[in-house]
DNA sequence: CTGAAAGCGCTTACAG
DNA sequence: CTGAAAGCGCTTACAG
């Protein structure tokens, strides 16, 4: 490949004054028109292209956000319609496109267990976007972000307290409107059902869940709070249970199952509504009634304060959205 | 951000060894046990992270390959079902998950008028994988393709004769399977309906109808091709047309409208069959008969093979995938 | 088993 | 208006 070193010479003009015209320099002085067609001649002819790894060395930016997954699987995109990963795709490139960057998408490992699970490999780019990752797997890692010199930004999940940037669903909020709803509907003691993992996320919708519920919460906490791998289809009607709310969409579809299998009717027993996100269709096999996240505008947004924060402009530590109530056929 | 500088400082030790430690060197001879933990330990408490920029231009790898698609706008992904995109999207990332590579998604700008309209930003990258890049726009682009040192791999459609790697659909054969299922289905006259832009492509699918009408198509080639831009609904009666083939699902919808507005009705009094591609569901609003390609399966052969060309490893030329018959309303 | 030194290809502060 | 020189942070061939 042709270097910079090449079109100087060619050019017979030394490499500084090269580079200037290459990087449409606008420096105290212009560059003579002369030296400019000189430059730019040869590097058409020679068909020059700048060493990307060399400009980001010492530039020390690249016009190039990363994206971590929620694992590395995050990234297996399914062609299934209505997907996750498509709405946050879109939200993504719409950022990228709108602000000029190149946007990474992580795929291989990114942590070292000989580095004590620190991080080990983002890539190529100017600061990270971590989407809806599972924080309480991996605190080591979360750690290692903190010393990075890079701009971090969470999407959906965020490490409470931690002083992350972060763009997320407002989820006490979600777990709160949730919650009302059901109690509109009539319903006094409603379940608040999750699953292992996600504790971060889980806990703020249960504290909206919480706020809802009054002392009812405290007191029938045991009753009232239940796992879906242990919860038993009687056990509904033997706490005087006729709702649940749960944490997200395949807690839903894992409780839906274990009722109708136990010959319990939703919503004829049991009403149930759970966390989803938008999507064009129900992304979920079952109609459900529930509070869904506006994915795309989420991480689009997301995205773009990223980009602010690369290119030295201030923007606001957490940005949460509003849920949007979403009808259904389980309440 | 600490450097290997700095931990080979705190370790008590040279760079050098720093940087065999840090890369699992495996050369002639071992690194002492106790100097590979004094390392590892002096980068887990700084919080060491390579600088990627820096390896990339010393090892001239970047484990990261790029993806330019037909415009930037390509990435515009929309959050329609079973669109387009969602089935690249998965066979790209099935390919870069299996081998452990990065993806970069050229979302800017990335040919430079000034330097002729060669291009001018591939990104941090050790290969370049073309989707779909409308190849008769942009000539000067594809001549700098052949001058950068790394290798490109077009996918879907590729500049023909040119000497460079392809993965794609086979559109002669395509062409001449939905010929022959109209030819099945008693047409004798039988209409090639294209648009302007991707003549490359169209010029394929062309030859395969040709193939098939035999002389027919030489002689009649004036009233049986058509632009889909100028063409009358009246236009196949008044040539005795009975069906036509559309290069590609935009111009079948183009056409179908044209028909049902001017009162002609498809089937009934035109069978169409177009060019399409494999997703979960329909992904035009008319439900066409046609032949499909396997958009996600040549996406991911395309990126593996790419992988395979930035490892040294060979691989054949031009790879190419046969059509599947799709069944619809339209013959 | 480990270190000193060169060099990957750029950009920019400094000097003229 | 232009050039010489330093340095971004690594890796590796060479020497010991």
């Amino acid at each position: 490949m042709p270097t910079l070193q090449d079109v100087a010479r060619r050019a017979g003009i030394s490499p500084s004054t090269a580079s200037r015209v290459m990087n449409k320099y606008d420096g105290a002085f212009p560059i003579s028109q002369k030296t400019r067609e000189r430059v730019l001649e040869a590097a058409r002819e020679l068909g020059y292209v700048p060493n990307a790894a060399a400009q980001a060395l010492r530039r020390g930016k690249t016009r190039t956000i990363s994206v971590l997954g929620s694992s590395p699987s995050f990234f297996r995109i399914s062609t299934d319609p209505a997907n996750f990963h498509m709405a946050a795709m879109a939200g993504l490139m719409e950022a990228a496109i709108e602000r000029g960057y190149h946007v990474n998408l992580l795929s291989g490992t990114e942590t070292d267990p000989e580095l004590g699970g620190a991080y080990a490999d983002i890539g190529l780019t100017d600061g990270l976007l971590i989407i809806n990752r599972d924080l309480d797997m991996d605190a080591a890692y979360v750690e290692s972000l903190k010393r990075l010199d890079k701009p971090v930004m969470y999407a959906l999940d965020y490490p409470d307290g931690r002083g992350f940037y972060a763009t997320a669903p407002d989820d006490v909020e979600g777990g709160a409107m949730a919650t009302r709803r059901l109690r509109r509907a009539g319903h006094k003691r409603i379940a608040f059902v999750r699953s292992s993992g996600y504790a971060n996320i889980f806990d703020r919708r249960q504290a909206g869940w919480e706020k809802v519920m009054g002392a009812a919460a405290q007191r029938d906490a045991a009753d009232l709070v239940m796992n879906v791998a242990d919860v038993a289809p009687d056990a509904f009607a033997a706490r005087g249970v006729t709702a649940a709310l749960c944490a997200n969409d395949t807690t839903g579809i894992r409780l839906h199952r274990k009722l109708e299998e136990g010959g319990v009717s939703v919503p004829g027993d049991v009403a149930m509504m759970v966390f989803t996100h938008e999507a064009e269709k129900n992304p979920t096999p079952v109609d459900f009634d529930g509070v869904a996240e506006p994915l795309s505008r989420i991480v689009s947004s997301a995205a773009r304060r990223l980009i602010d924060l690369v290119e030295g402009r201030r923007t606001k530590k957490t940005e949460l959205f509003a849920y949007n109530l979403k009808e259904g056929a389980t309440v």
